[in-house]
DNA sequence: ATGGGTACGATTATTACGTCA
DNA sequence: ATTGACGTAATAATCGTACCC
């Protein structure tokens, strides 16, 4: 699909994008495309998830060994990460001129991990004898491998705990995590959002948890982070189009003038079929035509050159093939 | 090739809370 | 003012799958 466009004024157009962020660029890529057809927008997006963080901060961790292995295996795996950003078909020059949020340094507003509730208001009401409840949570299929694991770990938990007698075939209720739990969670999250066996087990010791359910935790502190951070992205994205939008309408009135001028003077009447096109990075419209004395002239006359591959203009509205 | 471990997405089930009659 | 039904949001947990070692 040849990518139709236009585009804009960089000077503060997009000021909303200016808001510094922190997500990290996602080489992979799926495609996403979004358009207007009724103002010949069209706007190449690839959207990805937000990239997590997969911070690989250093943890108050067990062996180095055992901290680097983890980490080659989560850089490994940051490749299916989500994230939203600009099909490779952009021109670079126009993902830096719109300052467009997946790149890198004009990203959207992060979610802000560390500050987000830090405790769900459900726990007010919980506290850590629930801890002891491990035997009690309401779900009767558990028959897989990890479980079986907890089996044989949650026995120290479970340690100071006298009612688990009547384990078997009780109904097990769901686990709501005290206050107090959620909040060392929530810190040790802030710290690494991802946990490597030992420090999974550390933090399952010192909140009377079993693992499974710290993963688990971190699993769902996770896809929410991803989620909020979704959403984000997709106001941020609604605003970028709007802008855009608006962009493009003015661009169009403009091409309408130009068109109008030109038919109403002679000195354009002369010239063979031309072509309007557009500098992407200084946002001036020029001529170009098969004859060199007029291509790449900016109508404004000025002395500037396109500094990049031109996108052409189509005149009138745009009804973009894809 | 296979198994173990982990992450993720989608989904389910439970809990807490708000609203309303 | 109280209460019970109902709807909803939050979230703990499960399942299936993909990936890496």
């Amino acid at each position: 699909m040849e990518p139709a466009l236009y585009l804009g004024d960089n000077t503060n157009k997009f000021s909303f994008l200016e808001k510094p962020s922190k997500i990290p660029n996602n080489p992979s890529a799926s495609s996403t495309s979004t358009s207007d057809k009724n103002i010949g927008f069209n706007m190449g997006l690839d959207v990805l998830g937000f990239g997590s963080q997969r911070s690989l901060s250093s943890s108050s961790s067990p062996s180095v060994e055992d901290e680097k292995k983890y980490k080659s295996k989560l850089t490994q795996r940051a490749n299916y990460s989500d994230g939203v950003r600009v099909s490779s078909s952009v021109d670079p020059s126009l993902q830096l001129q719109l300052h467009l949020p997946w790149i890198p340094e004009n990203r959207a507003p992060t979610v802000a991990e560390p500050s987000m509730p830090v405790s769900p208001p459900d726990s007010v009401t919980s506290s850590f004898r629930l801890d002891f409840g491990i035997k009690s949570y309401g779900y009767e299929k558990r028959n897989n491998k990890r479980d079986m694991e907890d089996e044989v770990e949650k026995s120290t938990s479970r340690a100071s705990n006298e009612d688990n007698d009547d384990e078997n075939g009780a109904i097990r209720k769901k686990l709501r995590l005290s206050k107090d739990q959620s909040a060392f969670l929530e810190d040790s999250f802030k710290e690494h959002n991802t946990l490597n066996p030992k420090q999974k087990i550390a933090l399952a010791k010192q909140l009377n948890l079993r693992p499974r359910q710290v993963e688990v935790w971190f699993q769902n502190r996770r896809a929410r982070t991803k989620l909020k951070q979704t959403e984000v992205d997709c106001e941020y994205l609604k605003k970028c189009c709007e802008s855009l939008t608006d962009e493009n309408r003015r661009l169009q009135k403009e091409v309408k003038e130009l068109r109008a001028l030109k038919t109403s003077s002679p000195f354009y009447m002369q010239r063979p079929a031309t072509t309007l096109t557009m500098c992407p990075s200084c946002e001036r419209v020029a001529t170009s035509s098969s004859q060199p004395s007029t291509s790449a002239a900016h109508i404004d006359l000025s002395t500037s050159s396109f500094h990049s591959p031109l996108i052409p203009v189509k005149p009138g509205p745009a009804k973009q093939a894809s």
